[in-house]
RNA sequence: GCGCUCGUAGCUCAAUGGAUAGAGCAUCUGACUACGGAUCAGAAGGUUGGGAGUUCGACUCUCUCCGAGCGCGCCA
């Protein structure tokens, strides 16, 4: 990469210049406006404090001993502002980028920091009582986003989801059955969505009355696991791991960890209970692992699980978990850091918490009430891919407004069909160059040079960027990065497009263009393939509303 | 009350401590007999909730106040 041999060559002309090194990191920053040069550096200023020059005097010397090392494409170094070093690079890089974009092909962007890294990435684990709701949309785009970042850095990443199938809430789950399959009295806070009807019905009509609660109980969590197995088919995310937590019962797991905790004199005993000491890991307050009446908490069972994932050979554990349970992740970290020694795992992804809306009210969701709005309801009325754009449009550190009315109505003005129309013109230059029967030939043969328009310029200087886009947005699980990259990326394209004929221009510009359609082509679909996006060659046409030309007038008359 | 998170254009949202805070939508003005107009260009829109501090430089870090969401169970 080009920015790693500027980094480098950055980095000999501070030491050749008798400088010391900059603290931190080397930062050579792509900067906003184009005035400032193709690359930045702001180490001048950064050295001006332990050296006790002055910025633009270190900047000078610095500037005088890149110039003089023969770095490949630096045409120019300027020092502006407080001290800035501004890099200008002769547009030859240019065309280099675009060669390394061919020779890459899909593995460009890629690194290999996290190689050797297995990363268990845990995320969605809605609990078995129902159908995955709208909002759980966001986990399910965020995770498997998150997952392929991460696989884009060279870390090895299983995909799990864990299965409550256990505890209170499926007693709660089983006597709300047990009523509808016999006609009986609802539980006091029992499940009465419309969907345990159907499944008791149905377990009905295929086993008349002969089950007891337990076989029923038995049957109708599979058809909800079934159901959720669906709904994240059809948005296109699997699992390698169902991980039940009955196994960590079964196994004695979770009595293993109650022993280990004890033996380290984490536990105390109070009021018939048995307490992990949380708050010597700064955790607000202490923890109860065995109830008086015997079983174990959620909290106890969550410690056998993690231990569980290190066990199985994980060398780090990420889970998304929403917002509202920001309050239980000192609490897991204390006791995994008890039970393992690793401090700050399992690594906690929060993400605020959807609001939906519908009618311009907020649509309160419970399980528990019925009153909810599924994932397969929303993927009823618009595609997969409009649904992933829309939960990876924004950072998840805000909580996000998902409107079904705009949703569903407007679909098309989502994003998701501006991306992918800049994917399927690749395409069609493709169609329509067959046609006249262009050919793309070698690309040693074809003279990048030509490519000297702006919009050309601004792709290629995108694309120079994605594997950095990438790396920061693995970095910081923040797939909405790279959205917005995709996003900046189709409109240059489309700007390309428009003022830049590929077709009918001189044989060598057309040479010249059509490899770097390609190179845009694999830029967008792999960046697309990241966030879970398809990328297809045809948009289905959009239809052309008669009526609408007619409302004027209509208008009019009215 | 304590704790976590958030507050940016009319709306929805961006911005590894960097230079003139950017997009989309909405509003207004323009562009094409050509590779798919689901397009492109331009205008307008801001005291980044208020205040103080840290430093060459703060939307970003610290403190404080205001506002919003969430959490504070021997539930999961």
């Amino acid at each position: 990469m080009i920015r790693d041999q500027l980094i480098e060559a950055l980095r000999g002309a501070i030491a050749s210049a008798g400088l010391p090194a900059v603290p931190g990191e080397l930062a050579l920053d792509i900067p906003k406006s184009r005035e400032h040069g193709d690359f930045s550096a702001n180490a001048a200023m950064q050295l001006a404090k332990p050296t006790g020059r002055k910025p633009r005097e270190i900047a000078e010397a610095i500037q005088a001993a890149l110039l003089g090392a023969g770095v490949p494409h630096l045409a120019g170094v300027e020092i502006a502002g407080p001290g800035f070093l501004n890099l200008r690079l002769a547009p030859s890089w240019l065309s280099d980028v675009l060669r390394s974009v061919i020779a890459a092909d899909a593995a460009y962007g890629r690194s290999e920091v996290l190689a050797g890294r297995n990363i268990n990435l845990e995320f969605v684990s809605a609990n078995p009582t129902g159908p995955l709701h709208a909002g759980g949309g966001r986990w399910i785009a965020a995770g498997d986003a998150i997952a392929n970042l991460l696989a884009t850095q060279g870390a090895r990443v299983h995909r799990e989801y864990y299965l409550n199938d256990t505890g209170n809430q499926l007693a709660t789950f089983r006597a709300s059955l047990y009523a509808r399959y016999t006609n009986g009295e609802l539980p006091e806070d029992g499940y009465v969505g419309q969907y345990m009807v159907d499944i008791a019905q149905s377990l009905r009509a295929e086993h008349g009355g002969a089950l007891d609660a337990e076989a029923l109980c038995e049957l109708g969590l599979q058809a909800i696991v079934a159901g959720i197995r669906d709904d994240l088919a059809r948005i296109g995310v699997q699992f390698e791991t169902w991980f039940s937590e009955r196994t960590l019962h079964e196994r004695g797991d979770v009595q293993e960890v109650l022993e280990a905790l004890d033996a380290q004199g984490a536990t105390f005993s109070q009021d018939g209970a048995i307490w992990i000491r949380t708050t010597d890991f700064g955790d607000q307050r202490d923890r109860v692992l065995l109830k008086s009446d015997g079983t174990t908490t959620y909290l106890c069972n969550d410690y056998a699980y993690h231990r569980d994932k290190f066990a199985r050979g994980f060398t780090h554990l990420i889970n998304i978990w929403g917002a509202d349970h920001h309050g239980q992740v000192k609490s897991l970290q204390a006791g995994v850091a008890a039970l393992t020694g690793k401090t700050g795992e399992p690594e906690i992804i929060l993400g605020q918490l959807v609001k939906l809306i519908r009618g311009g009210e907020e649509i309160k969701l419970s399980k528990r009430a019925g009153n909810i709005v599924t994932l397969a309801d929303i993927l009823d009325e618009v595609d997969a891919d409009v649904a992933r754009m829309t939960f990876l449009l924004q950072s998840l550190d805000t909580k996000q407004t998902f409107d079904l009315d705009v949703v569903t109505s407007q679909s098309m003005d989502n994003p998701v069909y501006y991306v992918q129309m800049a994917h399927a013109r690749i395409a069609s230059i493709g169609r329509k160059a067959a046609e006249a029967g262009v050919i793309r030939n070698d690309l040693e043969r074809a003279d990048l040079s030509l490519l000297t328009h702006e919009r050309e310029s601004e792709l290629l200087r995108a694309l120079a960027q994605y594997p950095d886009v990438l790396a920061e947005a693995a970095e910081a699980r923040a797939p909405h990065r790279l959205t917005h990259w995709v996003l900046d990326f189709a409109a240059r394209f489309h700007g390309f497009y428009r003022d830049c004929r590929v077709l009918g221009v001189e044989p060598e510009l057309t040479q010249a263009r059509l490899w770097l359609a390609e190179s845009c082509r694999i830029g967008l679909s792999n960046a697309l393939a990241v966030l879970g996006v398809s990328a297809p060659e045809i948009m289905a046409r959009l239809e052309v509303d008669d009526e609408a030309g007619d409302t004027p007038e209509s208008a009019v008359s009215a």
